[in-house]
DNA sequence: CAGCATCCGCTTTGATACTG
DNA sequence: CAGTATCAAAGCGGATGCTG
């Protein structure tokens, strides 16, 4: 990227990592760990190819990702954060609760990937009933089905499936994690195609934090 | 921008503010205030006048700025942040942050304005003898003067000159703030066009949080 | 197959000039 | 002051091909 040429601690920030993707392979990287090329490239849909060599190549001279040749028989090229490139979840962090709101929104032919929003439902969940029994509840909105389990107070999310859960949600995102922020009702979001099956008590028992939407919406154009 | 086309949180932020320019439009606002479009163009030097006007269209579009069209005598159009602007404070701290170590690097020929540095200054700067009697230090660095009141151990930072300040440090930024962050010394510092003014012991009372450098050097390339 | 490099059409940006 | 107009240059997206 060329650089601002400010001298201003966040023009240098972005002269690093504000060119288009690039803090979205530190996400990548951030929330699925150290990744192969490939990898990337599945997390990254839409990304050219030369792009995220690029992006890699000028990230590793920043300091921020570093690659390992992983011996044979693996033979693989590993791509993970420095400890100067963990530094950046703050903002990671920052972004994700500002764009919080926006997930409402439509998204027609959007692509999904679960560990995009273990983050996201991890900010917005609480459990209502701290007092009940531990609960579990599986998401099926992508590739990768999303746990949730509900115990002694705390909430657990994370990618991978669940043995035996109690219930679960599957069908398009969107109506889904409007379900799960107490923006529609079961039956309107079944309109939507949205499967449940299970105690819908346990929709009950999920609640949703304040997501201080500021409105998302556009006026104009 | 184009989007990313991603049911990502993350993503979604940087399809709003992940343009070039568009996350330092939003920095002037939040450093500065209502702005008038003359005061951003100075606050973001060698941005085309065609893209400021696109990205604060954008931006307002978002719902980030809005404008407000003062009457006259004063016959201005004024800039400034939403309460969903004001919400992207966290991203640019966290951005700040993560840029401070940059800002021990060379820099030839960069853009310096005083409101830029005092977030970054008051990171960095402590009072190391909160017992001491109140000292008024004064940064000439750019056009702008920037006060620093050490008082009761608190350190307070702000553009605007001082009265009768105990101390003047003047000259170009990068000494100066390598000399506030401790890593040169004062003969050091005048070899490279600092001048000061005071009572060398004030530079001892000013000290700098560690900033905890992962290295922000390039080794490629 | 993993990890790129090359080529090409299109979009965005940069620099400057001009206007109500 | 607050923009719009213009146009060259750089960056990006998509396809394809190469190499170990």
């Amino acid at each position: 990227m060329r650089s601002y040429g400010e001298y201003c601690a966040i023009a240098k920030s972005l002269d690093v990592v504000g060119d288009r993707w690039t803090l979205l392979v530190v996400r990548e990287l951030a929330l699925r760990g150290a990744c192969r090329y490939t990898d990337l490239r599945n997390g990254l849909p839409g990304i050219a190819s030369n792009l995220l060599a690029e992006r890699l190549r000028d990230l590793e001279a920043a300091g921020v990702v570093e690659r390992e040749e992983a011996p044979p028989p693996v033979a693989a090229t590993l791509f993970r954060l420095t400890a100067r490139g963990e530094e950046l979840r703050p903002v990671l962090d920052g972004l994700m609760r500002w764009g919080l709101p926006l997930m409402t929104e439509q998204g027609e032919g959007e692509a999904v990937r679960s560990h995009w929003l273990v983050g996201a439902l991890a900010q917005m969940l609480v459990d209502e009933q701290p007092g009940g029994p531990a609960v579990a509840l599986e998401l099926q909105v992508a590739a990768e089905p999303i746990a949730i389990e509900l115990r002694g107070g705390s909430v657990e999310i994370g990618v991978g499936p669940l043995e035996g859960p109690d219930a679960i949600l599957s069908g398009p995102p969107r109506p889904v994690m409007g379900l799960l922020l107490g923006l529609i009702e079961l039956p309107e979001a079944e309109a939507d195609g949205v499967g449940f099956t299970g105690d819908p008590a346990i929709l009950d028992r999920v609640g949703a934090r304040a997501v201080s939407v500021g409105r998302g919406a556009r006026d104009g154009e």
